[in-house]
DNA sequence: AAAAAGAACGTTAGCGCTAACGTAAATTGG
DNA sequence: CCAATTTACGTTAGCGCTAACGTTCTTTTT
């Protein structure tokens, strides 16, 4: 490097334009790869740029230019494999695209979300995207005045903030249903988490307990537990079950895959026979499944696809390419071997 | 709010100051909390700040500051529960002490972390989170010149480029095998992903082939799988350690838990008996431990703890407190049900 | 060959804030 | 009671870039 300079001292446009000999403008044209500049000087300047170790500032850019590069992301958690697959399908949308991802988890908690948006708009990010599509009113307000794209996933709704690439979360839960019943099924239970913590959720049980009922059945036990959503938390579920359960259940629906395979080897653990004693049903088609001895009855959620269809819609919206505003992913019931045929 | 303005447009710090009638310097020391602001004036300020909607520009902000508060945090991928769990651990901390996170995966490809770096140094983040400790010379140059608090995490080397949290995963493949040879397995086999694509692993095996051989045993087998560090991964994996190993193994030393479970499922689907045929070892001690019928016998590793201590180094690090460069967080044995005793 | 059009640059004026240094008023101390 | 602080503000000069508009020089057109 030819200007070492301290550590901390970075060297700026301007000292790449003293070396070629240019002015500012021309290298801020080169190192942006906008026209306006032949090809010899602008090879001239990037090899100059290069040479005394020059990146150009994003924040002197975006306050220039009133715009910026960075999409922010807010999901609950990254402690189950949901939002990290989803991520997984944005990321090489987004960066094939040029942008960068702000990152935060809520921990399911609207005020947190809340906060994190008012940070998150401080920096006049290209675009945001939101968890679920219930938010306050504020949250709403607030996004929809700043006139940042803002994007809601995996929950569907057909009046979003702005756009929306997700799943219908009650019609899941009533498809599950409604093929349980079937075959026969006519007293489940239900093993997720507090009311509202995950909305969802919240919306497949809606979707689920409405077709057991039209049916003429209630659910016998519905668990709601604290802990984290994660395997052994749906051991406790099957735990709590039996021990409140008014009549005891031939099926449990649990909240996510997870929790589901903690309560299949819980039944397996205490010898109830599934499906032939007890069926037992999850959410969102895990890899799992795979390498279980008795594959998991479940809704396949395209997780993958999601991310990589939402990604493409907001960037389409960013650079104002007209695109639909609402996407619905079909999801695929998964039979298994958890429940009888 | 008083002055709706179209959308898009932001009120700015003297929209705030005309309608306060004070300056804007007021202003900006009442929204940032600094002294030099009677109390009286500086409630006044908020007042008619939050009226009028004003949200101060993170943007120009640090641009005239001459900092952020972005922290630039790069992991390999989401898709396993490893990073997932340190972040957990991490945030909290971060959001504390007033910082946002800016975060990328690289999917274990130095060309991608590098590139990474380049466009995060660009925004003069508060620090930088790395994961692994392997990383290019140039990035290494890269970052010491930029003078951006750096902190590497997961793998641990007592010569970081700068603060350094993890776990030493030579040790820890070297204690497993130490454990298991005193158990009297002399014959085990190992299934991860191809060398150098993560190079935790790679220590790992090392240490645990290094005890092996030294004590006069090689490895029957070294199964090698591209795919995904997954169940399934697992799975195939104990598939080809019995198409490929040059004489029946005692043993199988999985990359991962996820992995591990996999194999176990399939070594019970083909009615191997575990661990009287064949042990099982996994890495990470995972939560779906409490529920298989078999514990898998594996190494646990620390991860939200990682999460909270890495982060506040680096916090203390930005704030300029003295604290450790580096600290190797001790990883507890568990012995589970997969090997015998 | 003169006029019109275009390409290749440079100049000017900010983007929305804050550091650093003013200045006036309020407070202190001997 | 007056100099010596301290507190409470305001003013000035940028932070490092880019949009928009000049200016010069080349190319095209009739």
């Amino acid at each position: 490097m030819l200007n070492p300079k301290k550590s901390g001292e970075r060297s700026k446009i301007e000292d790449v334009a003293r070396e070629a000999s240019v002015s500012i403008m021309s290298v801020s044209r080169a190192m942006r790869g906008v026209e306006g500049l032949s090809a010899k000087k602008r090879a001239e300047i990037l090899r100059v740029a290069k040479h005394i170790g020059y990146e150009p500032s994003s924040v002197a850019g975006s306050l220039a230019a009133a715009n910026s590069t960075l999409i922010g992301i807010s999901v609950p958690t990254l402690a189950d494999d949901v939002f990290g697959e989803i991520f997984d399908g944005m990321r090489p949308v987004f960066n094939n695209a040029g942008f960068q991802t702000v990152f935060d988890t809520t921990e399911y908690q609207q005020k947190r979300e809340e906060r994190w948006i008012d940070r998150m708009i401080s920096w006049r990010p290209a675009g945001i995207v939101l968890s679920g599509v219930d938010h306050s009113k504020a949250t709403r307000r607030k996004l929809i005045n700043s006139g940042i794209p803002t994007l809601e996933i995996w929950d569907y709704s057909d009046d979003p903030i702005d756009l929306c690439v997700g799943i219908d979360h009650y019609q899941v839960g009533k498809m599950m249903a409604e093929h349980l019943l079937e075959l026969g099924y006519c007293n489940p239970a239900y093993v997720g988490v507090e009311y509202q913590r995950d909305q969802r959720a919240d919306k497949r049980l809606e979707g689920f307990q409405d077709v057991f009922e039209n049916a003429g059945f209630s659910l016998s036990a519905i668990v709601r537990l604290e802990e984290s959503v994660s395997f052994d938390a749906g051991k406790q579920g099957v735990i709590e079950v039996f021990e409140t359960a008014k009549t005891s259940p031939d099926l449990v629906y649990f909240l996510n895959d997870h929790m589901a395979v903690g309560g299949l080897l819980e039944c397996e653990r205490r010898g109830i026979d599934v499906p032939t004693d007890m069926g037992i049903v999850g959410f969102n088609g895990l890899n799992i499944n795979s390498v279980l001895a008795k594959s998991i009855t479940t809704s396949i959620t395209p997780r993958t696809q999601m991310g990589s269809k939402a990604a493409a819609l907001l960037v389409a919206r960013i650079l104002n390419v007209a695109t639909e505003n609402c996407v619905s992913l079909p999801v695929e019931l998964y039979p298994g071997q958890t429940v009888r045929n």
